[in-house]
DNA sequence: TCGATATGGATGCGATTGCATTGAAAGTCA
DNA sequence: TGACTTTCAATGCAATCGCATCCATATCGA
């Protein structure tokens, strides 16, 4: 994670809480999702999410916009920005996984953490 | 992880990185260590020990002596209120880890855990 | 329908983190 | 010895986190 995460910041991109974010956004289509829907997918502390959908929108990469159904919440959507992120951010993260993963783990481990990782995705 | 963590906080006691500091400097005996050798054993930033021995020294966990071979430097020890603190925390942190560990993992998956950690240990 | 409670989300505030820089003591080398 | 470089550690500042709380809207129950 550490290898990851400084892989980004040396690119000049963002978090992997910010791709996790738009990618669960781009995922859910045109209209989104709700905050707590997010949280929930995401396991964010609700605060969290809530200053990091503060920051994202203020980057312009994603929006809230009103909700019909709830007068308390709102949607999620990501911009064509937030898509242009997200591609940016997988163009780093991908190769970092696999740097990550490769260097440190035997085939035979590999094979159960993919049992693993399986299981929960 | 998450779990651990909330265990500890719960329970009142501090974080794990606390539990991290006081047993290397229970292992390092009576003269203690130096701060950058506590960082590169637990992979801290520099800063963020510097502060953190701030806040356990404050907290009486932990002392700053002088250093004799070295002017810059100095000596980081545990306090025995370290010790017991070290031992409280234990007490909890001991149930979590088989808790977190025997709720999620098969025997194999464990089997191939207890190897990571045996290599790194 | 109305009061009580639950849920969605934002925010003030103090604590912690990260970055960059600073200062002081060693070490290096001509 | 005297510049120059390195290393150890602290710290100012801005960003972020965590807690507790607040506000507004929904939902439930009598």
């Amino acid at each position: 994670m550490r290898l990851i995460e400084g892989r980004l910041k040396q690119a000049g991109l963002p978090q992997l809480a910010w791709y996790d974010v738009l990618l669960e956004l781009e995922r859910a289509g045109a209209d989104g999702l709700r905050p707590f829907a997010l949280e929930r997918r995401l396991l964010f502390e609700q605060y969290n999410l809530s200053r990091l959908a503060d920051r994202m929108a203020k980057a312009g990469l994603v929006e809230r916009r009103a909700c019909a159904e709830d007068g308390r919440g709102h949607m999620l959507a990501i911009t064509e920005q937030g898509r242009e992120m997200r591609e940016r951010m997988w163009a780093v993260y991908r190769p970092a996984i696999a740097a990550a993963i490769g260097s440190s783990l035997s085939l035979a481990e590999k094979a159960v953490l993919a049992g693993l990782l399986d299981r929960t995705g």
